[in-house]
DNA sequence: TGTACATCAGTGAACGCGCGTTCACTGATGTAC
DNA sequence: TGTACATCAGTGAACGCGCGTTCACTGATGTAC
């Protein structure tokens, strides 16, 4: 059946939209093509109309997710339009909460998938770096140190500490200890407070 | 044929070896059993004489490779014997430097395996997270605040810190980027120096 | 305006392939007599 | 001391299964005439 015109475009993002939460709860090898495109209400064999490869979606499927991280970021001071130290400090709480680690279909990409990012082809990375470095931009930004290379280097200091944390308190099974993790992270990422 | 008394033994510490060395290279989704069992100088079908799954390989193999990880960390400071700042800036310029980022066979697994486990049963992390806290109290004693509690914590920021970095130098392509990352990681590990 | 045809998003079965796991077998060593 | 036998680490082929990908087919819509 031939289907309206932006009926493709809409199947489309709605199979990147479904595969991006699938990858990010389950990884790229946790999920198969016909589980997604049955999320997506459709079947497999259609999926080689919208896509080359599973590896053209998972990287598609991540930058997508990396978009949900930036705005997770900008709405962290609910809209009171914070600078600075905190700015930092609201980011933290909100990237290093019980919620986030809890979530990982909808939350930051970065923790769960950086490591399969690393382990690809040089095209994939090169894709990712470059949206980690739009991501670090806006970090930057809001950081608000006089020199914005300073500002660039805390950004990705800050980053660092908020994706390891996030990182080390989902590996751990006990509740307590990864609020502790948590705790301790909050404190590294924002140190006056 | 039957073999002399260690030869067990032998056999399954050089499997869990060459594992974790695999598996920190490729995740272990990226190597077969087959593979492990060829690089030990094996064959697939004796396998399970040494292991229930590859599962529980995985785990011991992940066991095993935090041990480099604190070997690590206590020869940072080669022998000198440093405490508190001065060891954490050793620390941190040994974990975060280039030739770490290169070692993904032989260095710390933590970047690129933990996602993994966060993603595995209760069995798999309760053991991860005491692995874990050995390592923290190791990082901990070095640190050397006066309060035990704030050692940990602090001891926590600092691993957090190292691990999200090393992992986000690790999935970018550019390595004049991987780098700057790298040093926005050290700086931010140890504010002072 | 009406009609025949081309298009192409989506279907569902099929194809290969690799993987984790199983299994019948081997044969040198330790042990029982 | 010598001999027959049990043991069991390791072999290599085979079994199922799931997965990524392919393919012949469908049928409603847009288009050419």
């Amino acid at each position: 059946m031939r289907y309206p015109q932006e009926h493709k475009a809409d199947t489309r993002r709605k199979i990147v939209e479904v595969a991006s939460r699938a990858f990010r709860e389950h990884g790229p090898a946790g999920v198969s093509v016909a589980e997604i495109m049955a999320d997506a209400g459709l079947t497999v064999g259609g999926f080689y109309r919208h896509f080359e490869s599973k590896d053209e979606l998972f990287q598609e499927a991540l930058e997508r997710a990396l978009g949900d991280t930036v705005e997770m970021l900008q709405r962290a001071d609910r809209g009171a339009g914070l600078e600075g130290d905190e700015w930092v400090q609201r980011a933290a709480a909100t990237y290093l909460s019980r919620a986030h680690r809890d979530l990982w279909d909808a939350g930051c990409p970065l923790p769960g998938l950086t490591a399969e990012v690393g382990r690809r082809g040089a095209d994939v990375r090169q894709s990712f770096g470059d949206a980690l470095q739009r991501l670090v931009a806006e970090i930057a930004g809001r950081i608000d140190a006089g020199d914005p290379d300073v500002g660039r280097r805390r950004a990705w200091g800050l980053l660092s500490t908020l994706v390891g944390c996030l990182l080390l308190a989902r590996g751990v099974t006990d509740d307590r200890l990864a609020d502790e993790i948590l705790a301790a992270g909050r404190a590294a990422a924002a140190p006056e407070s």
